[in-house]
DNA sequence: CGGCTACTTGAAGGATTTCAACGTAGGTGG
DNA sequence: CCACCTACGTTGAAATCCTTCAAGTAGCCG
């Protein structure tokens, strides 16, 4: 996480010590454990380490539509700690290892890091992205589209933190977890996964995806990932923090 | 704005004429003109004091989805502004009256307004649930769901601003605009339309729209007004920012 | 009045869901 | 060590929701 926010706005000594605070009591935890449970309050905010977690919504009936997969470096619900009680729930999918920090932390961190805040506010920023683009997906994408994008999204958000082997990596999500992310039912899930297969778009051996064709499957879905956003702010900004 | 914020958090004389010089020049711009475009970088940040506009992202082959509508009060891409380039649109859809401020203020806000910061963060966080709410429906929700779920998120945001009469409002959309909202086609938003009218639940005429069974709508929708958080930062977090 | 835009309705087609059955692998207990 | 159980993946067939195409109506503005 510290790597990530390192790249955005200029930091000092002071504020990397805070940061390592904030993550210097890792813990680890089994697959399948709830992190947050929608309409209950937030314990504290999670950073994961290693491992997989997902966050979700369900309504009454028990369907379920899954936001976001966190995967190593993500905060989890980063600015949804500030609501009252959670709008969504979040799960581990794997084992995995997090640090905590009391909620009130945030709060602290407005106050006496301005530069941390600025930081973590450019990475609210960018989730919100990544949810306004899922919303074009949800919206306006076929199920090949939608599925071919979340391969990409996944693929190169892995790539950001070193997690990739070529275009090749561990996905440990069920269909029936994927037909959940894309608002799918998960035999369609499966059978568009057999189409991108027999199109020879990817190959899949257990959990591993491999993206066989990038390009083709970059234009297949109209994969653009300039809502996931690697990059600085702008430098007005920038300069105006250093100071 | 400055309403909305006050509920929120301890504010102090500072702040608050901070927030009045940020609102101070108001302008009127025309219906239909362009307040970000997508892919381009932003101008400033925008206040929305009257009237209607949208956010939406198009793909390459012209499809397009609204993520959001903005109603009086609203902040247009609070924090989109922090990244380098604009990873939606933004149209007006009425004559609005607007507020702008350069985005390089809300670098000097976190530098020195940590109050105005927080207040402004906790906005996003609501945004960012107000998203996650849409993915929900998009994915999960069917049309005649989703439809009735637009309907009330609109009657409960414009209450808020006091911009009802009763269950009535105005709502300047047409409905190939609303299907662009609900991931449909316009032919099936007027289906769905009619079917919602012929239950009884409501009637329109023109742009108004008249919800006349609130209660078995919100349960026909499954809708939940817990993601609006019209409610206050968690105490901690509220006397650590008095302070 | 003509032309535009929005709304409406019918009919056919398609994408996706549902239901159902079967195969396989891993884990557990007898 | 094998039998059983469960979870996950796969495949076929029927049903459904929604889209597309097409045509027609109504209101608004120059």
């Amino acid at each position: 996480m510290v790597r990530k926010l390192e790249i955005l706005t200029p930091m000092k000594e002071e504020d990397l010590s805070v940061l390592e605070q904030l993550e210097a009591s890792t813990r680890k935890v089994p697959a399948g454990t709830e992190l947050a449970v929608q309409g209950e309050p937030f314990g504290a905010v999670v950073v994961l380490r290693s491992g997989w977690a997902m966050r979700f919504k369900t309504l009454a009936d028990g369907r379920r539509q899954i936001t976001n997969f966190a995967i190593p470096g993500d905060v989890i619900g980063l600015y949804a700690n500030m609501l009252v009680v959670a709008d969504q729930s979040a799960t581990t999918l794997t084992d995995v290892e997090i640090a905590e920090f009391p909620q009130e932390m945030m709060t602290d961190l407005f106050r006496d890091h301005p530069r941390l805040a600025a930081a973590f506010a450019w990475t609210a920023a960018r989730e919100e992205a990544v949810l306004a683009e899922k919303v074009v997906c949800l919206g306006r994408r076929s199920a090949h589209e939608r599925l071919s994008h979340l391969l990409l999204e996944m693929l190169r958000r892995l790539q950001m933190v070193q997690l990739t082997q070529g275009d090749r990596y561990v996905f440990p999500v069920t269909q029936e977890l994927i037909a959940d992310t894309l608002g799918l039912s998960a035999v369609h899930v499966n059978r568009t996964l057999s189409r991108l297969r027999a199109e020879g778009m990817i190959e899949v051996d257990g959990p591993v995806i491999h993206v066989k064709r990038v390009s083709e499957l970059t234009d297949a879905a109209d994969f653009d990932d300039l809502y996931l956003y690697s990059q600085r702010m702008p430098e007005g900004m920038r300069s105006r923090l250093a100071s």
